[in-house]
DNA sequence: ACGTCGTTGCACAGCAGTGTGCAACACTGG
DNA sequence: CCAGTGTTGCACACTGCTGTGCAACGACGT
């Protein structure tokens, strides 16, 4: 903290950092206040109020960014053929933030569940589509419903991104192998996708 | 609540009573409040605490018949053979309370995380113990470490416990053929085993 | 030097939840 | 009828977080 030579350096910097560092915190700890946030970012509380009014607008402003870099990422993961590669291709690129954005799934629930629900809702259905395309297509199982089955095959991909084995290149091969797997693709075509990503 | 003509019934009773609600309440908002759980429960918040000291006490508790419950049913369903079969009898057996029990998953992040994490961790040696067991028999895949896989597996059954289709008997077909799925068990023997359970 | 702008520090009001104390009440069994 | 027990209603202190107001400070460009 001592050591940052110059204060503020242009209009944004300290609203990104704080953005970011409170991925990381409430990601730790979904239930952490704005005083924690900021301390962890570097500033004060009162800081942080002046970039965000409320509590909600910060996680609001969060989840809008997470939802806009995987949607994009869904969608153009989603252009391939077969939905099995498109699974294979969407899961090695949004693997990359999946941990950064992974406190998303704990905050679904408790106090802005509601809010966040509703703007995470496009991905769902982008999910939702995806699995839909790979079950007409007999390339996905069907003993669920897309919605739930694409829900499930997104839950393995973030509780591998949550578990110690985030880091490393293990991490996303085991993550498209086990999300695959539920998805219905026989073990040794999800092995395969997982390698060509 | 005026219907209820009688008071107090027994010791337990409304120890019991609180118990039972405080899952509902808690499974739906983990972060409800004693006066919340109170209220559902048909008492008054002081009521609770003459039951349980404090907040913590009532999750822990609530953990430890869970725990209890859990383990009673894994370490009988582990008798069999097979652990693909195990696996496909703990799920049958666990699916009447992993509905009930769903809000322990939620409540391991914040708060009393720490407490909840360690009260559940000898579920999650029994379960990691087991699929342990399905890899050395070249029975599941070994796509991941025995602890991630399981809890992998684990939480695709509480995740289809959590949605819509919870109840009916196609929930438990779903999360047994679902979970044996990501397990690496091949798609026909897992629609073989969730029929005979 | 001057005004601007982001930041800081502090004070404050408000709200919600926790946990406790205590007197009053209702029901039960002897 | 009376003692025991569980429940109630209310009061209270305490804590932690939210959100606001405001004066001061420091860096920056002109």
């Amino acid at each position: 903290m001592a050591t940052e030579s110059s204060r503020a350096r242009s209009l944004n910097e300290t609203r990104d950092r704080i953005l970011g560092v409170a991925l990381d915190v409430l990601g730790e700890n979904p239930d952490a206040g704005m005083g924690e946030i900021a301390t962890a970012a570097g500033v004060v509380r009162r800081t942080v109020y002046g970039h965000f009014p409320s509590r909600l607008d910060l996680i609001r402003t969060l989840t809008e960014r997470a939802v806009a870099e995987m949607a994009a990422v869904l969608t153009e993961a989603a252009a391939a053929e077969a939905a099995d590669v498109a699974w294979a291709r969407f899961v090695a690129r949004v693997w990359p933030v999946a941990h950064r954005y992974r406190v998303l799934v704990a905050l679904r629930r408790g106090e802005f569940g509601e809010a966040i629900h509703s703007l995470l809702g496009p991905v769902d259905v982008l999910l939702a589509d995806l699995v839909q395309r790979g079950q007409d297509g007999e390339v996905f199982a069907r003993h669920l419903p897309a919605g739930v089955l694409s829900q499930l095959a997104y839950n393995a991909v973030f509780t591998i991104a949550d578990s110690e084995l985030a880091g490393g290149a293990s991490g996303v091969r085991a993550a498209t192998i086990a999300s695959l797997l539920v998805l219905g693709v026989p073990e040794a075509r999800a092995t395969a996708l997982s390698d060509r990503s």
